[in-house]
RNA sequence: CGGGGAAUAGCGCAGUACGGUAGCGCGCACGGUUUGGGACCGUGAGGUCCCGGGUUCAAAUCCCGGUUCCCCGACCA
C-alpha cells in the first residue's frame, strides 16, 4: 500500500518513490541520464513556458546554437577551461575518422556564443544583444540523480552583450529578478536572491549571483544564476564594437541560466508523503474529475453531468481532466493525489440529485480537504480556490524556510544552525574561509544575500570587520 | 573518483549459511461480483535470477572480473 517512502524516513528514497509513482521521469540505459516522462514534461514546458514569456517581455529573442564546441573555444578562456574540463565529454571521432580537432559536447554555450556575438557585434548600435537559447548541455557528473543531477540536462542560457558594465551589471540583475519572480509567482518557491561568494563563482565570471531555495529537508538549492562576465568573454573572443567616439571597445557580457532543476525543488519544496503537490500555475492537470457509480444507470446519469461539468471547467480556461478509467474511486482519489494535481471535483449520483459535486483540495489531503459546493459557478469557485491553493503553498514555504533560517554570530552557533537548517553569518569573501567551513561542518556558502542590512559585524573565523552576512547550508 | 550497502517478474521482496533446475505480495490480462478514500473471487500471462568468465554431473546460490543503482564524502545547475 505504502508505495512511497514516508519523507521523515529516507528523504533520498522518497524523492526518488515520488518521481517514479507520480509518472514523471524513468531511469534512462544511459549511466546517469533520465527520460522526462509525458507528466513530467508537461510539467517542465508549462514552466518553460512562464519563463520564456519573461524573457521575451525583458526584451530577448531565442535562438539556437551548435552543441559541438571545438575545444580550442573552451581553451580561449583561461579560468572557463580549467572549471569544466574535468567535466567534458569530448567527441574525438566522427564519419568513422579521427577528428583533427576534439569538439566537446557543449557543457555551456559562452565560448560558442561569443565567438558568433564577435562577428555580429561592429557598433554601439548593433547592442545590446539580448538572445536566449533553450537547450541541453552534458557534463560529465559523478554522482547523479533525477532532475537535480543529471549528465545531461535541459535548461536555458541566455548570453547577452552590452556597452558599458552598468548596462550589463543592470541586465545581470534583472534576470536575478526575473527568476526570483519565476520561482515565487509560478513555483511558489521563496528563494534568498545573492552574490555567490568567490570560490563558488562561475568559471570566468567577475561575480555571480543565484537564488537559493530551502528544500523539505532544509537543505539548500541552487535554483537559478546570473553572470557578470565582466569582458572577459569580450577579451578572449574579440567582442568589440566601435561607440559614439569613435573608438574601439569591449563588450561588457552576461549569462544566466535556470535548469529542469527547479523541476526537482518544486518536488522536494512542496511534496508530502502523500507524493507531489504541485502549484496549480505550473500543475498539468489543474482539476481532475473522478464520477462515482455503482452501476450501469447511475454511470450513464453520472457521466452525463461529469461531462458537462468537465465542459465548463476547460472552457473557463483550466487544465482538466475527466477520469474516466476503470478503477474504484478510491484509488482515483490517491492516485490524483500522489501526482500532485491542486484541486479534484467529484461526482456521484447524490450530487447529480443535489446539482452538487464534492470539491476537494490536494494541499489538505484526505476528506478535512473536501467539500460539498453546488455545480451552479463553480469554475469561478475553482479558480478562487486554486489561486488560494497557489499562494498557501508559497505562505507554507515560506513560513517553514523562515523557521529554519537563523541568523549566527559565532562559529559554534553556525556549527549547530546547519545541523537542520539555514545560517546567516558574518564572514569575509575567502576561499579558504569557505573551505574550513565546508570542511567541518559539511555546509557551503551558499550566497551573501542582497536583501540584508548592512552593518559591523566580525567574521566569525578570523575576526575581521565585516559588513555583510553569508547564507551557509549544506546544499544539493 | 574514495568508503559503505544493494542488484531475483513492472514495483517491493523471499530463496543464497548447506549448489539440485525460481517463489510471495502488489501490479498487469480476462471473467464475474463491486464502486462516495488505494475492492474481492477465480483464471492466466510475465524471468538472460545485473553482465562475462571459472569450478561442478548440476550455479540465483561457490570463485574471479566487470556494470548499474542507493547512502556518505570530493565536484557541480
Amino acid at each position: 500500500m505504502a508505495k512511497i517512502t514516508p519523507r521523515s524516513k529516507d528523504y533520498s528514497e522518497w524523492y526518488l518513490d515520488v518521481i517514479r509513482e507520480a509518472d514523471m521521469a524513468d531511469y534512462a540505459p544511459v549511466r546517469g541520464c533520465i527520460v522526462v516522462k509525458p507528466y513530467g514534461w508537461s510539467l517542465y514546458e508549462n514552466m518553460r513556458d512562464f519563463l520564456d514569456k519573461r524573457f521575451k517581455d525583458t526584451g530577448h529573442s531565442n535562438a539556437a546554437f551548435p552543441m559541438f564546441i571545438p575545444m580550442s573555444f573552451l581553451q580561449k578562456e583561461a579560468e572557463h577551461v580549467k572549471g569544466f574540463s574535468p567535466e567534458l565529454a569530448i567527441v574525438t571521432i566522427g564519419g568513422g575518422e579521427e577528428l583533427e580537432e576534439p569538439l566537446a559536447v557543449r557543457p555551456t554555450s559562452e565560448t560558442i556564443i561569443g565567438y558568433m556575438y564577435a562577428q555580429w557585434v561592429k557598433s554601439y548600435r548593433d547592442l545590446p544583444v539580448l538572445i536566449n537559447t533553450w537547450n541541453s548541455v552534458v557534463r560529465w557528473e559523478k554522482r547523479t540523480k533525477p532532475f537535480l543531477r543529471t549528465m545531461e540536462f535541459y535548461w536555458q542560457e541566455g548570453h547577452t552583450a552590452h556597452a558599458t558594465h552598468e548596462d550589463s551589471q543592470a541586465e545581470v540583475m534583472r534576470m536575478l529578478d526575473v527568476y526570483e519572480q519565476h520561482a515565487l509567482t509560478e513555483c511558489a518557491i521563496p528563494v534568498i536572491k545573492g552574490r555567490k561568494s568567490i570560490s563558488e563563482r562561475f568559471a570566468g565570471a567577475n561575480n555571480t549571483y543565484s537564488i537559493e531555495a530551502m528544500m523539505g529537508d532544509r537543505k539548500a538549492l541552487q535554483s537559478g544564476t546570473s553572470h557578470d562576465l565582466g569582458q572577459n568573454f569580450a577579451k578572449a573572443f574579440d567582442i568589440k564594437f566601435l561607440d559614439r567616439d569613435n573608438t574601439e571597445k569591449l563588450c561588457w557580457t552576461t549569462s544566466w541560466g535556470l535548469s529542469w532543476r527547479m523541476l526537482g525543488a518544486v518536488i522536494m519544496v512542496h511534496g508530502d508523503d502523500q507524493g507531489l503537490r504541485l502549484p496549480p500555475r505550473i500543475a498539468p492537470i489543474q482539476v481532475a474529475i473522478v464520477p462515482i457509480y455503482r452501476n450501469d444507470a447511475e454511470k450513464s446519469v453520472v457521466m452525463e453531468t461529469a461531462a458537462r461539468v468537465f465542459k465548463t471547467l476547460k472552457d473557463a480556461g483550466l487544465r482538466v481532466k475527466l477520469d474516466d478509467r476503470e478503477e474504484t474511486p478510491g484509488f482515483k482519489f490517491n492516485d490524483w493525489e500522489m501526482r500532485g494535481v491542486p484541486a479534484r471535483v467529484e461526482i456521484g449520483p447524490k450530487d447529480v440529485a443535489n446539482h452538487s459535486v464534492a470539491l476537494a483540495r490536494r494541499d489538505v489531503p484526505g476528506k478535512p480537504g473536501k467539500a460539498f459546493v453546488p455545480q451552479d459557478g463553480l469554475p469561478e469557485r475553482v479558480i478562487a480556490l486554486l489561486d488560494e491553493i497557489q499562494a498557501g503553498l508559497l505562505k507554507q514555504a515560506t513560513a517553514f524556510r523562515d523557521a529554519n533560517i537563523r541568523e549566527v554570530n559565532t562559529y559554534d552557533e553556525l556549527k549547530a544552525a546547519v545541523e537542520d537548517g539555514f545560517a546567516l553569518a558574518p564572514v569575509v569573501d575567502d576561499p579558504e574561509v569557505d573551505a574550513k567551513i565546508k570542511e567541518e561542518t559539511k555546509a557551503t556558502n551558499r550566497n551573501f544575500p542582497l536583501d540584508q542590512a548592512e552593518g559591523e559585524w566580525k567574521c566569525i573565523i578570523t575576526g575581521k570587520p565585516v559588513r555583510e552576512r553569508a547564507l551557509f547550508a549544506r546544499a544539493y
